[in-house]
This record gives structure tokens, sequence and C-alpha cells, in this order.
DNA sequence: TCGATAATTTCATATGACGCAATGCAATCT
DNA sequence: AGATTGCATTGCGTCATATGAAATTATCGA
């Protein structure tokens, strides 16, 4: 139900802005450009006064400004939608993005509430590549991951991530070109085994490696989006056997969708691409 | 005329904006973004209030806004950027941009003016298909390209275009690939040949077809590119040989970047991706 | 430690954004 | 066709609101 305008109460029901210091009008121009996010299909006038809760005249006057600095779109019929202004500037703020450095922050902050070492792995051909890791002087344990290092990926945490992206047909093709190395008892060496740990991973969002490198070292990890959607980093926590806790899974799949959101993904703009 | 002291015209100095219906603070807060976008590192707020022309205050308070909106970003420095919001509104508006839907005002526009066929070219492989096309009931000839012919890309003035785009080992590897087969006289068929022609297009940012394809029909062609750079298209001007007209290229590739823009295009973030 | 520069907050004020209402403008119905 | 409805647009008086100067606080160099 959709209220008209009530005397205009000050602290609307709906989507309560904190006005605290926010120019109202950039607000309400930020409220019309969400509802043109959130839209479909390009809506009139009276539509976007609808969904905002704005007066028409309002409405109209913000999209004009709007209009004219190429931040909204006129469709033939009159319709608005977002305009190209937005992707230039949106291009702009991509060139500037560095995984590393965007990572880095939250990947602190889950060493510090953790006390793990954190890695940052990408893909590279067959194997993934470290590019990243949080390291504290403290930890007495012998990591094998460090910067640079490389691990198969049918055997690392990060690595059954870039898997589980692929379909079948790749991953045979991975399986014949690899041969599937173990390295350690608990290594998966089968196609088989590897599907149905693709398919776990599929559905939890994070893959594990439990001594499947080292005997003695285990991983958790979740897999880093781009604006994309693409798939371009895993984030690992890992830790001595000993001290593995499966607790922190959530955790690790949060910091992971953290980085990708501050990369620009978004989940509303996954769900429109199928 | 309202203005009476007409001794120094006052207000005419620098940039001025069109107030006519525009919001002022949107109009200011676009300015700051321009600003933003125009710096290459992340300038403070006395910086921005100089680039911009506001008062320091107001120019705290609108960013203040913006960055509440995820607009714009703040470095730990305390500096500003361009935020990842409009990366993600930016996607947003490139997921609804298609290339002929885009490209078709301007190829009616050309059309008209010129009255000559007008083609919208891409790349398949090692052909050009043709995916869009103005025809003008009243054009009484024939024209070889209709939507979904097929064509060398050695020949046809659209597929130099993409040729010109790629490097001297790429084309050496079409040319050997190809064979460089002729359809007419005019037609290039040595690989010497072809680069001179390509370093041409290049100059120029026009190629022709002058009878290569078909006897009797002449191409101008410009490259039309996405939001991303790439080359995705060509946009070509056929015409009988005995109208052929020189003249049109300078139109052709206006309108060939026009598309460009409409696409997402910049000139400003092209220079900044090297 | 103290200056100096920049960032932020405060506050009275007039600017300019607001909402109402009247006018266009088109499409649908009778 | 004329009437009617629904939406987009435009003037205009009013007052909320964004503004700019100044004061306060943070930040940085020496």
């Amino acid at each position: 139900m959709r209220n008209e305008k009530t005397a205009a109460s000050p602290a609307e029901d709906s989507e309560s802005k904190d006005s605290r210091g926010s120019i109202q009008v950039i607000d309400r121009m930020m409220s019309l450009l969400d509802a043109l996010a959130e839209s479909n299909d390009p809506p009139g006038l009276k539509q976007l006064a609808l969904d905002t809760g704005l007066h028409p005249s309002t409405a109209h006057r913000i999209l004009a400004s709007l209009c004219a600095n190429g931040f909204v779109d006129r469709t033939n019929n009159g319709a608005y939608r977002l305009g190209i202004r937005l992707l230039e500037l949106g291009n702009l703020v991509k060139t500037r993005i560095s995984l590393r450095e965007t990572a880095m922050p939250s990947m602190l902050k889950l060493h510090a509430t953790t006390g793990e070492s954190v890695n940052l792995g990408m893909r590279s051909g067959d194997e993934i590549v470290y590019v990243e890791r949080t390291s504290s002087g403290r930890s007495s344990v012998r990591i094998v991951h460090i910067v640079g290092a490389r691990a198969p990926l049918h055997t690392t945490a990060t690595g059954k991530l870039f898997l589980a992206d692929g379909n079948a047909d790749s991953n045979k093709a991975y399986a014949e070109r690899t041969g599937l190395p173990g390295s350690t008892q608990a290594s998966i060496t089968t196609l088989k085994a590897l599907e149905q740990e693709l398919e776990r991973v599929r559905r939890h969002k994070v893959a594990y490696d439990m001594d499947e490198v080292e005997v003695g070292v285990r991983c958790i990890a979740a897999g880093i989006r781009d604006d994309a959607g693409a798939l371009v980093a895993g984030l690992s926590l890992s830790t001595p056997t000993e001290r593995f806790n499966p607790d922190w899974a959530p955790l690790v799949l949060e910091t992971a969708e953290e980085i990708s959101r501050a990369l620009g993904f978004s989940e509303r703009l996954e769900k429109r691409r199928r």
C-alpha cells in the first residue's frame, strides 16, 4: 500500500534515510536512481514518483537535471532509464580498482579475528598462484603458501573454487591434461571423486583442503568475483590441522563476499545477467 | 535583458552552465564528479573546491552526501575518488545496451543525409557479418550487402578496420590462413599490399572498398568501439561506383564516433587506458 | 612542542527547491 | 469526431533548505 502525501511528516515510514548531514536533493536523486536501477523496464514519471514517494513535480525536475547531465536517458516513449554517463564513470572507477589493494583491508580483518594465515590466490593456467598473504609475526607454524607460490587446482581449496566454476567438460579436460597428481594420502586423484567434491563446493560456496596439499595444513576458501561476475580469485584461510575449525567457513565466505562487493560485484546485477 | 552593469560581462568567464531548469545542487554535484573524473590522483577537498569554483563548505557537504550513497569514496588519506556505486550502475547500463538498437538512429540519420545504403558489420572469425542495414525503398540499385551476408575481411571496408585493429603477426596469420582470395580485379591479394592499405586505414581511421568485393560497388567504413575501447563493429556507407563520393568519409567517421559514444566509449578514458 | 594548513561543524540568512494547481499533450472510449 | 481520462510539463508563491562566513577541530611539518 502506497501512501499518498499525508501532510508530509518529516520522518516517513518507508526507507528512513538518515537525513542527518546529507543533502535532501541528493538523497532524493539517489532514491530515483535506485528506483531506476531496480525496475527492469523503463518506468514513466508517475511510476517513479510512486516508487520513491516523491512528488511528481519534484521527481520530474530532478530527472530533468539528471538527463541534462547524462545520468539518465529517456526512451522514445518518454520513459526513464539510467544513462551512459554512469557507464563512463563506472569504467573510470574500474581502472583504479586493484584486486590486491582492495582485498587487503578485509584480509587483515579476517586475519585479526582468526589469528590464522589468510591467502589470496588467483588462477594461472592449471595452477593457483598466491598473490597476497597476511603474515603475523607471532604465527609459529610454517605455512606452505607464500606469495608467488604455485599449487595444483584440484588439491587446493582455492583451486577447487575455480574448478567448480567450470563445467564437467573442462574439468574432464583438466583431469586428462594433468593426470590429477596427488601430494598426500588425502589428495583427490580420480575424476569421479573430484566431481563429487566440486558439487559439494558448488552447494556450499566454500571449498576445503583437508591435508590434501601438505599433511598438517588445512584450508577453507571462498570465491571472489569482480563487477562482471567473473571468479577472479579465492580467499583462503589456512590453519594447522590441529587448529582447523569448520565454524570459520561462514566468516571466510562473508569476507570473500565483502571483497567482491568492494570490487563492484552486485548480487542484484548477477541475477539479471542470466 | 536583465543585467544592467554591462561594463564587463561578469558571469561569462568560467564554464557557464545553463542553469535554466536544472537543479543547482545537482549541477554542482556533477561538476564535482567531473572534477573527480578528470583528476588522475585523488584530490583533497581544497583542490576540488578550487577546481569547481565551489565554496569548500558546499563542496564538503555535497561530497559527504555522495559518500553516503557510494558515489564517492575516500582514500585512507581522506582524499576523494569516484565510488563503486558508479561501477554498479554503470554495469547495469551496460546490460541494456544493444549495439543494433543503439546504432539504428545514427544509421538512419546518415542514410537520410546521404541517401545511400548504410550497413553495420561485425567480425565473425575471418569474415564480416552484416547485422543491420538501412534500406530505402526508392533505392534502385542492387546492394550486395544484405543482413546476414558474409564477406572476407581483406576485401571489405569494414573488414579492413578489424584487420587494421590487429598487429602484423595476426594479419600475417590471417593471410596464410585464408590465402587472401580476391573477388574482383581490384581486390588486394598480397600481404604486402594489404599491410600498406591497413597502414592507410590506421592513419585515416576510415577504410575504403573500391570495387574490391564487387565491381560497381564502393564503401566507406569507420569503426565503432564499445565502452571498453574494443572495436565491436564497422559502420559502412555503400554506394554504386558512379555515385561514390570521398567527401562523405568525414561524415561516416563522425557517425561512427557518435555511435561509439552512445555505447559508452569515451575518448578521455581511452587515453588513460594506456 | 608549536604554528600552519586543511577539514569539519555551526548558524543566521536568502536562495532556490518545493508542492500546488493550471496547462499541454495524447491516447482511449462513446 | 468529440469527449474524457491519464500522464507529463510548467508557473508561481512560499518556506524549507542549501548556502557561505566564521568558528572549531583535526592533521601535518618543523
